[in-house]
DNA sequence: ATGGGTGCGATGTGATCACAAACCGGGTCA
DNA sequence: TGACCCGGTTTGTGATCACATCGCACCCAT
């Protein structure tokens, strides 16, 4: 009766297009900066114009999307200062998220973390930087699931969905040889029920990326 | 030339609409449950279904207000878990902002906070429900501007949406003859730059509203 | 009298259109 | 040669319309 947890039966026009695009962003496959027009994405998605300026304004509220004086639409192009606050507030909720899934991480959940990040070493291997960057918040989020707090996941992928595009350029930049070598604590940490642990590797898996960025 | 952080010369009629909700939300105006209806938007601001509609997107989006299986839209009502996560969020990220306020607050900034104190008890004194949660937010806004860090900034204001009409009715029905007094506790500790008592007071005044409606 | 079916009004959705502003050319003149 | 102007084109905005769906109340049959 109440249940309404149902991922929508019938998705409307305006909903394909949001999703659609809302991952488009969240994997980094577009980079920073790139100017979208509502014509286009309605011609991109078999929809008119009226469920695109939707989409469109829906993500703007999320910050995925910035809004030129003029109306235009592009993905924003971050600055440092703004980088180093997401960051803050990745380290901030997702320390929190981990800490509340530890109670109730039992092996089946670790044995899926470390299949994921066998997954992402693939995804390092075959450079595929948009899979790498997929993979890896499958990776957190399956963590994250488990803390039954969707409020906080909610805004633990809305701080992802800005930092998109930045995150394409900053892993297409970056030599990497190897999956996160802090995502093999986390595990551990959960392994051992460990809650500073826990929380000390996230804070430093979540916080390593910048540091390549603002130097 | 790039400095587009004007407010907007010439409020679109998406703008104001979503403008206009969104502090009647935040003010806690609209009790937990309310309907609302494009047409009825559109007519209360002198617009057409369209911008309502992108207006009520937003805020959807934002967690201002909740979309029925069927399109309908009414302000949310809140389970007493998601009023947790949303009261350990605000902790999560006040403390922080409040926190990266603390090096930069003159004295003038704590004479303001002083003054915007005193009408809070004005307001507790003439049972202005509404006038006593924009009092407060302004408080706590006036603060954490100082943070300079405005992507957390606006994240704490969406939390303060999500909570908007759950505040009212909080408010509404607790018997309340004072102004908060961990107020104090925060003026004190930033005047003595002490940031651990800033910390637990900012905690403290966030989450102690919430003890009175879980239990 | 009451339960269920039916039709009408209300509501959200998406497409289309008219319009204004912005952008991007080329062409012209100093 | 280079800067400026100007017109065509693109783009966002908002209004309106047609339609499907939902809710609700009224009415009829039992």
């Amino acid at each position: 009766m109440l249940i309404n947890t149902r991922p929508d039966p019938s998705p409307s026009a305006h909903d394909r297009t949001y999703r659609g695009l809302r991952t488009r962003i969240m994997h980094g496959e577009i980079e920073p900066g790139f100017a979208l027009t509502l014509r286009g994405i309605g011609k991109e998605f078999g929809v008119s114009m009226t469920p695109a300026r939707e989409a469109v304004r829906r993500l703007v509220a999320e910050g995925a999307l910035s809004l030129s004086s003029s109306g235009r639409v592009a993905t924003p192009d971050l600055s440092n200062e703004r980088i180093e606050e997401l960051a803050a507030l990745r380290s901030l909720i997702e320390v929190e998220l981990a800490s509340r899934a530890l109670p109730r991480a039992h092996m089946a959940l670790i044995d899926r973390l470390q299949m994921i990040n066998g997954t992402i070493t693939t995804m390092v291997e075959t450079h595929d930087s948009v899979g790498y960057i997929r993979t890896n918040l499958e990776f957190h989020r399956t963590l994250y699931l488990r803390a039954q707090a969707p409020a906080m996941l909610a805004m633990a992928e809305t701080v992802w969905l800005q930092l998109g595009p930045t995150m394409r350029k900053l892993y297409g930049k970056m030599r990497r040889n190897e999956a996160p070598h802090f995502h093999r604590h986390i595990i551990a940490a959960l392994k051992a029920g460990d809650e500073p642990g826990l929380r000390l590797a996230v804070r430093s898996d979540v916080t390593q990326g910048l540091r390549m960025l603002t130097t």
